[in-house]
Order: C-alpha cells, then sequence, then structure tokens
DNA sequence: GTCTATAGTTCGATAGAC
DNA sequence: GTCTATCGAACTATAGAC
C-alpha cells in the first residue's frame, strides 16, 4: 500500500512555478542545491506544499524529465522540419547548457537517487534515437566515410557537446575551440549536402 | 588567522587508508557518498579521526585530487614512452571509470565546493596539455587533416570517453559502439603511422 | 593517534489547522 | 491550496579525554 496522500493537480500554476524554479535551480547551482526547503525559497512558498504536489523528491526530478524530455523532443522535431541548416541547430542546442547541463545534472543525480536512474537512461536513448533518426538521412547523404554512420555521428557530436558543458562549467577550455572547429566541419559538410 | 589546528602527518598509514577508501566511495556512490561518516565507517575508523586528518571534506578532496593527477600523469608518461601504441593506451585509460569516472565526479562535486573548482580545472588543464604535449607529435605525423590538430584530435578522443563512462553509469549505451569504432580507426591510424 | 561526546545545522516528510 | 509545527535522521566540525 503506498501513500493515498493529497496530491495538487497536474494543472496548477504553483506546481508549474515549482517545476520552473526546480530545473533553474539544478543548471545553475546542480541538482544538490535541490531540497524542499530551498525549492520552496526560491518559489516564495512553504516547503510543506512542495510536498504538496510531489510527495517526494524524486516525483519532483522526475515531473522535470518528463516536462523538460517532452519539450526537447518537440523542438529536434520543429529544428529538423523547419531549419535549413539543422545539424548545425541541433548542434547549438546540445551546447547549451539549459539542455545539456541539465542532463548530466540529471545523470549525476541518478547516483544516489536510483528512482530516476532507468527513468532517465530510457529518456536519454529517445532522445539520442530521435536524433538519429531525425538527421540519420542527411548523414548518409553527406557520404562522409564508411566509419560515419548516423549513430557514430550523432554520438560525436553529442560528446563533444557533454565536454564543453562539463568543463566550461569549472572554467577549463583548453581544446574547445579546436575541437568545436573541428565537429562544426563535419556539421557544415552534412548540412550543405 | 586559519585554524591552528593539530593536522596528521602526511606519510601516515591511516591517512593514506583514508584516501583509498575516498576515491573508491567517489568512483563507486559518487562524490556525495563521501562524508566523514560514511569515509570513517568503511575505513573502521570514527568520524573524529577523519578530521584529525582533513580539517575539511574540502581538504580531503584536494588531497586526492592532488595525488591522483601526480599519479596520473606519471602514467600517461610511462605510456607514451614504453609502448608501441600510445594513443590506444591513452584511450584505454580514458575509458576506465577509475580516471574519467573520478574526475566525472570531482566536476560534479566543484558545483557546491567552490573551493576545488580552481584547482580542478588547473589539474584538468594540465593532464590535457600533457597529452597534446605527449600524443602531439605522433598525431600530427599522421596526417588526418588540416582540422585534426593535436589539441582537437585529443579533445575528441577526451569527449567520447567522457560520453561514454557518464552514459554507462545509467545504464544508457545507444550509439557507444559506433562511436568508439569511429575514434579507434582515428587511433589506429595514428598508432600506426 | 584515536576515541567519546556534543553543539549546531540542514534535511525529508508528515500531521493537522485554516 | 497553503500554512505552522514538528519528528527523526544525517551531516560538519570541535573540544577534550585517553
Amino acid at each position: 500500500m503506498a501513500k493515498p496522500r493529497r496530491v495538487g493537480a497536474e494543472q496548477s500554476e504553483t506546481r508549474t512555478t515549482l517545476l520552473d524554479v526546480t530545473e533553474r535551480l539544478m543548471v545553475e547551482k546542480g541538482h544538490a542545491a535541490v531540497s524542499s526547503r530551498q525549492v520552496a525559497k526560491a518559489a516564495g512558498v512553504t516547503p510543506a506544499l512542495v510536498h504538496y504536489y510531489f510527495s517526494t523528491l524524486d516525483d519532483l526530478f522526475l515531473a522535470i524529465l518528463h516536462r523538460r524530455s517532452k519539450s526537447l523532443l518537440e523542438h529536434l522535431q520543429r529544428l529538423v522540419e523547419q531549419c535549413d541548416r539543422p545539424m548545425r541547430a541541433t548542434w547549438n542546442a546540445l551546447r547549451d547548457p539549459r539542455n545539456t547541463g541539465l542532463l548530466l545534472e540529471f545523470v549525476s543525480a541518478a547516483n544516489h537517487r536510483k528512482a530516476i536512474q532507468h527513468q532517465l537512461a530510457e529518456t536519454a536513448q529517445r532522445i539520442r534515437s530521435t536524433q538519429v533518426e531525425l538527421l540519420g538521412p542527411r548523414i548518409e547523404a553527406a557520404g562522409l566515410g564508411d566509419a560515419f554512420t548516423p549513430a557514430a555521428t550523432i554520438t560525436l557530436m553529442n560528446a563533444v557537446a557533454y565536454e564543453m558543458v562539463l568543463e566550461r562549467s569549472i572554467g577549463m577550455v583548453y581544446g574547445h575551440d579546436e575541437g568545436a572547429a573541428l565537429i562544426e566541419i563535419l556539421i557544415d559538410r552534412i548540412d550543405k549536402a
């Protein structure tokens, strides 16, 4: 028997505010800065109200993961459909700490929050495979070489974005410019194919 | 005007044990699992003794960073001097969570421990630039193309290693094989040049 | 060098009033 | 829907005995 406790509605404005505030806290101060007290303070409410909407902190994290992955997948779709340089647009999105930094905080949080680990792996895989499906045809059309399969190329682009967001967060940027230049040559060759 | 408190000697066997235990905790359970209590329990001593050797937890983290970076730099040097496939050897070292996983935990820890941020950036940069200095000549000799400068190539290799260690920690491996294959083609071309 | 004991803090989560 | 009040737990760090 779980917890038959009261839980706030999904449409609540307060609930949305709590999600916004928590997401910002995660990106700016790391997942460890997320506590019911810190979230409450930043949102201008009491800690108890946080627990009213999200019984446990895991629930809060999972709600953010769900909301963010949904909007990110939609964003990816739009990029590819409406943009004439979809690889470049995706690359720019990946370099944004609002996206990749948040994802990396989730990976880090999953270390001690086993409840989100499985959900996170599934989400990360869905995002990655969506990238491959949407951009794969263009990558293949560019004919960069046998090893540059869609999955390999997308993996490479994500890896460099990870590295840059991570290292930049501590103020280490050695090699970033040259690494980015290398990736951008690939990207431009694909976008222009 | 700091703290004129007693501090254990650097040569102490207990001190070394505490460093070993903490390092293992960081790799296996994440930096958040490191508390004076958890370290003490894993080492079979009392929390107060941890503070005897390391006044603050920041001191403990910094001591590990210092010890580990020293041994890692020596290891890199040996790889290049004694191994006939230094790029492959470095790649294998980077894929080991004992190395890259620990570094990533430090990056994550630096989020809330500003005291280690600067030291970490300096250490990461020294490791990276050492890789470039030691392996750069071989990379240039391989003539992979203008964009494949030593710094760009090393950055790429590190990025993919980061990604694999990170994602593997949550059980996400999509694209890893193909991404690794791509890197290994580069590596082998460099090692055989 | 190692311990016991403890002060002071922050946290997750709940009960129950309004 | 939001609050006050609170329990119990884990944490950092210190003082001081042995």
